[in-house]
DNA sequence: CTATCACCTATAGCATTGCTATATGAACTG
DNA sequence: CAGTTCATATAGCAATGCTATAGGTGATAG
C-alpha cells in the first residue's frame, strides 16, 4: 500500500500526492492521506514543501512540464495556424486525460491572483502565434490573440470536464477552436501569395506593409515621419537578398 | 455586527453567507463565521440547509436569479445576434461585479458533475440563439452554438477575474465575443466588408512586420532607428481599425 | 386550560483538518 | 571527537464541518 521504495521522502510525497489527486474523484485530499501513503509523517511534508499548497504547486509544476512537453512535441508543420490547432487539441486532451490535475492547474481560479501556470501557457501560445503573425496570417496582436484563444480553450476544456464522460462531445472543442482561429487569422482574405516561401519573413512583411501603406492613406504618422518610415522600410525590404 | 433584524434565521443565514462570500477575498468561509454573523448557532444552519454546500447552493440560487433577471432585462432588440452580444457582456459584467459568487457558480467545476447552473445558463443562451436561427442568421444548431459560446464566455470571465483588477482589459471579452458570434452566424456569407472584417491590410501587414522584426535581428537599422521605427509600427498596428 | 405534538433552536462535543513546537537521529566538518 | 546542519518523528494545538441530545415555542385537540 505504501509507496516506500528507496526513493527519498520528497519524491515519495510528490508521487503520493499526484496519485491521490488523480484518483480523488473530486473529493478533497488531506495531508494525512498523503503522508500515510508516502510512509512519512507530517513534519516531513512541511519541511520540504512548507505548505499543503506548496506540495500541490510542486505536483502542478510536474504536470505542467508534461503539458508543455506535449505542446512542444509537434515539429512545426510550417503552417503556424495548423500548429495552433494541434496545440488547442493537445490542451483539451490533456485536460480530459488528467482532469483532477488540470483542475488544480487551471480551475483553481481566485480573484486578483492569477496562477503562474496561466501566464506560462499564455506565453507558449503567444510564441506560436508570433510565428503566424510573422507569416502575415494574423489579424491582431499575438498577445491579444493568445489571451483570447487560451481563454476559450480553458473554457471549453472546463466545460467538457464537467460533463459526464459518456456525453462528452469533442465537436464542441473543434468548433470553438476553429471559430477562434478563424477570427484572429487572415485566412478569410485572399490566400497568401505562393512566392512568399523563400524569403525571410521580415522582408515579406515589409513588402506587404510597404504596398499597403502606398495604397491606403494612413493618418497615424505625419508626412515627414511617413517619409522616413518608408525609407527605412525600403532599406529593410531590399536588404536580405532573395 | 450581527444581522439580527426580525428576519427569520433562515434568511439571516442566507444574507450572512452571501455577504461573507462576497467579501471573503478568496479566503474560505467557515460555518462558524456565518452562524456568528447571522446570530445563530450551528444546528440551525444544518436544520435548514442540511449542509454547508446546501447553504451555498441556496445562495447561488439567489445569485442565479439575479443573473437571469439581468439577462432577461433587455427587451429583444429585433436583432437576435445583437441581443447575444449584450447577453455576453452582461455575463462578464456579472462575473466581474460579484467574482466570489460567480466563482461559486461557474468556477466550482468537478469532473462528471455539472452544476445545474451551467445547464440553466446554457438553456438561456440557446433560447436566444433559437431566435437567431429562426431569422436565418445561424450557421449551426442553436444548442451547439450555445454550448460553444457559453464555454468561451465562461473562459473569458474566469480569465478576467483572475487578473488584477487594474489590468483587466475588456477588449479580451469583446474580441472573443465577436469571434464566437461571427463564427456561428451567417454574417460572413453576406460579406460584411471587402477588407479583412474591417481591418485594413495596412494594419495586418504592420502586425506581421512587427512580429517578424521582434523575432529576427535585422542589422539594417541602427538601434536608435529601430526603436523609433518600432514605435511607429506599434502606432500603426494598434490604430483604430477601419 | 391543559396536553400533545411538530417544529425550531441551543449546549456541548466528536472526528478530521492543516499545521507546528520540540526533540531525536544521522551525516558530514573541523 | 565535538559541533553543526539537515531530515525525520512524537505529540499536540486551534479551527473546521457536523451531530447527538435536549430544551423551548407555538398551534391545535380535548
Amino acid at each position: 500500500m505504501s509507496l516506500d521504495g528507496q526513493l527519498p521522502p520528497k519524491m515519495r510525497l510528490l508521487r503520493a500526492a499526484a496519485e491521490l489527486l488523480a484518483n480523488s474523484a473530486g473529493a478533497a485530499v488531506s495531508t494525512r492521506q498523503i503522508t500515510q501513503l508516502a510512509g512519512v509523517t507530517a513534519p516531513t511534508l512541511y519541511h520540504h514543501f512548507g505548505d499543503k499548497e506548496g506540495l500541490f504547486d510542486a505536483v502542478v509544476a510536474a504536470g505542467f512540464e508534461e503539458y508543455v512537453a506535449g505542446e512542444r512535441d509537434f515539429a512545426p508543420s510550417g503552417h503556424p495556424l495548423e500548429d495552433i490547432r494541434r496545440m488547442w487539441d493537445n490542451h483539451v486532451l490533456f485536460g480530459l486525460k488528467q482532469p483532477e490535475l488540470y483542475l488544480v492547474m487551471f480551475g483553481n481560479i481566485r480573484p486578483e491572483s492569477r496562477p503562474a501556470i496561466v501566464a506560462d501557457a499564455e506565453a507558449l501560445m503567444e510564441e506560436m502565434l508570433t510565428k503566424a503573425a510573422a507569416a502575415g496570417q494574423l489579424n491582431v496582436q499575438p498577445r491579444e490573440a493568445a489571451r483570447s484563444i487560451l481563454a476559450a480553450n480553458v473554457g471549453v476544456t472546463l466545460m467538457l470536464i464537467a460533463e459526464p464522460a459518456a456525453e462528452r462531445n469533442l465537436e464542441l472543442s473543434t468548433m470553438t477552436r476553429d471559430a477562434m482561429i478563424f477570427a484572429v487569422s487572415t485566412e478569410q482574405a485572399a490566400g497568401t501569395s505562393p512566392e512568399n516561401s523563400g524569403r525571410s519573413s521580415v522582408v515579406v512583411a515589409a513588402i506587404a506593409l510597404n504596398a499597403a501603406l502606398q495604397a491606403s492613406h494612413s493618418d497615424q504618422l505625419s508626412s515627414s515621419e511617413l517619409k522616413l518610415f518608408l525609407e527605412w522600410l525600403h532599406r529593410i525590404s531590399t536588404s536580405a537578398s532573395s
